[in-house]
DNA sequence: TGCTCTGGCTTGTTTGTACAAGTTCGCCTA
DNA sequence: TAGGCGAACTTGTACAAACAAGCCAGAGCA
């Protein structure tokens, strides 16, 4: 671990630990610099990693401030199910309900950079937390990679991690777009609900560290039973609002 | 502008206007730093953040690769519906339809850091994007900025703006909880839907630059009105899934 | 042909220095 | 007392240098 992420990780269980309150002013990056022996570039990058985390803010002129205290645990709990879920303390589960290969669909070949008619295998998971249903899961994988999923258990509880041990794969980077829409009548059977009832839906795609896509997936949570959550700052944040579509 | 954001913002033009495909390696830091006469510091802070943005990704070892090549507007564009509206060439109009001072609730003075019982205003605001109703907005002000709101026009397009440039309040920091509910009977009415069919809301805290709440509020969008978009990255990204409350 | 391994390239981390720009707060003055 | 001024403090920007760590392709070997 390198140095600054230690000083950040020990500034974050200060913030998180209520040693620095919300409102609370940080001490500046000198006496930082001078607590833990470093430089202060060093320690600049420590902040900064709380500043994307959104647990302080910073103006020029002026000492940082806390903004938050919550950790959150990015990427992997965003994009790996099972993760997050055993981090929130959750049991999960999941079952593969069909799993065929098909040729790609144009809007497909170009979100997952393919030739048109390239070879997609196609899954279709429901999720569950402590047993109940709240997500149905709807994925395309790119060829190159499907028989590494295949190969996986039905019942497998983190694809992500399991593609991980079984062939090194690492999901590195993700466009997530998030939106509401109604239940269909699949939706519904599935989860357990009635038919128009609100759901929120994650579309995403996701690349390995070459950039190279990896799968692209319409994910339908049941309303109610998750949330996203965001903190951002003038400087810098990735969410956007776009137009339905 | 700071040399760092001129760099960067050439080579996002760059990859716009297509001269690095999704996909293409970028030139190297050192290369970077010939071309434009600067520190390699300096570069990096550059392709920071435009890997902030997930225009490009990055390994220690290997050229950086371009992701993507849509520019997004960051901050403004998510908190400010007018703003966002503009940009996306929508026209944006609002209706003030109740605006009422009262005591704030428990949960309230908690969210905007007041005193149990301090006097808050509530607004009810309609908002439309070229004359169709998208989104009810429920906002709670904090009493200290409640006389500036209440001075504005009940049809006024941007608050935010408004807001800069009568009293010079900036909105800096925000968090942001993204669910799926249905439309209550209020809600229904409003929009133009049915009762139960399927809503977007983002409920958010707002603070200024010194880290003093301003407003939290309860912003419901009809469905397919908008998609909330974000690109992440293994390190570093804000938004993080959570278990429904 | 196919494999390994090494050397050069590229990004990541850290330190040090200098100056610019904005904030804060106390002091002084009107 | 109210307001303005300025000095000290704090964060932002930029440069330079050195080493660590990981990637990749080409040379060499079996």
């Amino acid at each position: 671990m390198a140095r600054y992420e230690q000083i950040a990780s020990d500034l974050r269980d200060a913030i998180v630990r209520g040693d620095y309150p919300i409102g609370a002013q940080l001490p500046s990056e000198a006496e930082l610099a001078l607590r833990y022996s470093a430089a202060r570039g060093t320690v600049r990058q420590a902040v900064a990693l709380l500043a994307a985390e959104g647990l302080v803010g910073s103006r020029q002129g002026a000492r940082r401030i806390v903004l938050g205290s919550e950790r959150s645990q990015s990427f992997a709990e965003l994009h790996s199910f099972a993760q997050w879920a055993r981090s929130m303390g959750y049991r999960a589960s999941g079952t593969v309900l069909s799993s065929r290969r098909r040729p790609c669909t144009p809007a497909e070949a170009v979100r997952l950079s393919l030739e048109p008619g390239e070879e997609v295998l196609a899954v279709l998971r429901l999720r569950r937390l402590d047993g109940e249903p709240v997500l149905v899961e709807r994925t395309v994988y790119a060829g190159w990679i499907a028989p590494a999923v295949e190969r996986l258990d039905p019942e497998c509880e983190s694809v992500t991690q399991e593609l991980y041990e079984s062939v090194g794969l690492v999901f590195a980077y993700g466009e997530h777009l998030i939106d509401a829409i109604a239940a269909g009548s699949e939706d519904a059977r599935l989860l357990g609900v009635r038919r128009g009832s609100p759901l929120l839906r994650q579309r995403r795609t996701t690349t390995n560290q070459e950039g190279r896509p990896v799968e692209c997936s319409d994910d339908r949570y049941r309303a109610g039973s998750v949330t996203f959550s965001i903190r951002n700052s003038t400087s810098a944040n990735p969410l956007v609002r776009r137009a339905g579509d």
